[in-house]
DNA sequence: GGCTCCGCTACTCG
DNA sequence: TCACGAGTAGCGGAGCC
């Protein structure tokens, strides 16, 4: 691994967010390793991060396959859709605006809810909603007047068409080489929690309609394997909950649990939309979620939102103490960690500004729950890219393809494919102890989207 | 007039 | 103001040559 890689991810170790220091990059590496080491950052470094790099230079290197004349074939017929759609459109509104965009939020905004003569003058609760002060266009604001005007439910199905021709299908004709591949970079040294993100093209946010253009090559399968609500089993060995660990130890719905207890029910008297809206808790919990966010996602008041999170903290109590203990240190310390010692600077957790802090606050308690997990993945990776080379099918008949936050994807020949599903997945159960199991779902197929 | 840069809006994923 | 973490496309304003 060349020195320069090195100094990249280290000065991002010392600051994930890219902002708290100015002139690290004429520091010299061992300068950088004193202070990794100072900051306790060395072992993430020497046994995460370093080790890591060439397997993500390996799955650049492998890329993944497309069917070029289904890319094709799907190109085409998305594109005269778009057209059909676009033309609809604007048909609906030509009386007011011949030559509208419809890809401009802007005009589109004045068109659907501005008064006659000037717009459609459709009614709606929200005014004014975007940072700039016109009329916020996107999919809630529209899905709640989609009755109002035929207008509407074509502007929403052409946003999806247009989406998908323009960020994934057009990208994807660019980026593949000659043998149908593409290569994704993954950046090991961007996200602040520690997780990586992807780019040219991003292959993990490729939305699931698309994915069966995604194929191994004949002879060969792809392997799925992913962690089973990993965020919450961490949030649960972390904070100590006993209820909550429980309820992983015996392999319990933990949503129906959760609804269970701030519903006041019998856990078999839950009902699936009771058991939605706890799921939507245990993320929120997890993401640092406030009673006007939980109101507006479970379309309940402030006031019972504001409830069900008092219920959810009384009843999971050590998550509360959990996080107050954490705050505190944050404001103190000016960073928080996660288990294995890396690190997230929040000088916003002391700021006047009570927006400012409130974000600070919301990323302290997410990270050290995130940032396990994608450590947790990231060990997985070295371990299980170790055995495979012992065994000498890496990048031979074992293909690591893809990994995106609780996921790793391989491409793997027929003959092996059940000797090596089953290695992977019982490394990556045993890759790190918690209070609860890892637990690893694993699926093969001959293409991405049937896993 | 044409070019690049950047913030904003919107949409995709875990 | 609106829940954490990402990347990308298109629009449109600002600033430069």
């Amino acid at each position: 691994m060349i020195q320069e890689k090195k100094i990249e991810i280290a000065q991002w170790l010392l600051d994930p967010d890219r902002g708290n220091t100015e002139t690290l990059p004429y520091l010299s590496f061992n300068i950088l390793e004193e202070r990794l080491k100072h900051e306790g950052l060395w072992r993430v470094f020497s046994e995460v991060e370093v080790p890591l790099h060439p397997i993500l230079e390996d799955m650049h290197k492998a890329g993944i396959k497309l069917q070029r004349e289904k890319l094709e074939e799907m190109h085409k017929e998305l594109f005269s859709k778009e057209n059909i759609l676009g033309s609809a459109i604007k048909k609906e509104c030509s009386h007011l605006a011949p030559r509208v965009n419809i890809n401009s939020p802007r005009q589109l905004g004045e068109i659907l809810f501005s008064e006659p003569p000037r717009g459609l003058g459709i009614t709606h609760e929200n005014t004014s909603k975007t940072k700039s002060g016109g009329f916020s266009t996107d999919n809630e604001t529209l899905t709640k007047v989609k009755d109002a005007h035929p207008i509407i439910p074509l502007i929403l199905e052409y946003r999806e068409v247009f989406k998908l021709r323009s960020t994934y299908l057009e990208s994807f004709k660019s980026l593949m080489d000659e043998t149908g591949r593409i290569h994704t970079t993954f950046i090991q040294d961007g996200a602040a929690t520690g997780r990586l993100s992807s780019r040219n093209p991003n292959m993990q946010n490729i939305p699931s309609g698309i994915r069966s253009l995604f194929v191994p090559e004949k002879g060969y399968f792809f392997l799925s394997l992913d962690y089973s609500q990993i965020e919450l089993r961490i949030l649960a060995s972390v904070t100590g909950d006993a209820r909550m660990i429980d309820a992983f130890m015996h392999n319990k719905d933990i949503h129906v649990i959760t609804a269970a207890r701030v519903f006041h029910k019998d856990i078999n008297a839950i009902t699936k939309e009771e058991r939605n809206f706890a799921k939507i808790l245990n993320f929120g919990i997890i993401y640092g979620m406030g009673k006007d966010a939980l109101s507006r996602l479970i379309n309940v008041s402030r006031d019972e939102a504001e409830k069900m999170i008092r219920d959810y903290f009384n009843d999971f109590a050590h998550i509360k103490r959990w996080q107050e203990k954490l705050l505190d240190k944050a404001m103190q310390m000016g960073y928080v960690e996660n288990e294995l010692g890396r690190k997230r600077w929040l000088p916003g957790i002391v700021s006047q500004n009570k927006r400012v802090q409130n974000e600070a606050r919301r990323a302290a308690v997410n990270m050290p729950i995130q940032g396990l997990g994608a450590d947790i993945l990231k060990l997985a990776m070295i371990r299980v890219a170790e055995i495979l080379k012992a065994k000498k099918v890496w990048m031979k008949t074992v293909l690591p393809i893809l990994t995106i936050h609780d996921e790793l994807l391989f491409e793997v020949h027929n003959d092996i494919l059940k000797e090596i599903s089953g290695i992977i997945k019982g490394e990556m159960e045993s890759i790190y102890e918690l209070k609860v199991p890892l637990k690893v779902d694993v699926s093969s197929a001959d293409n991405w989207g049937a896993l």
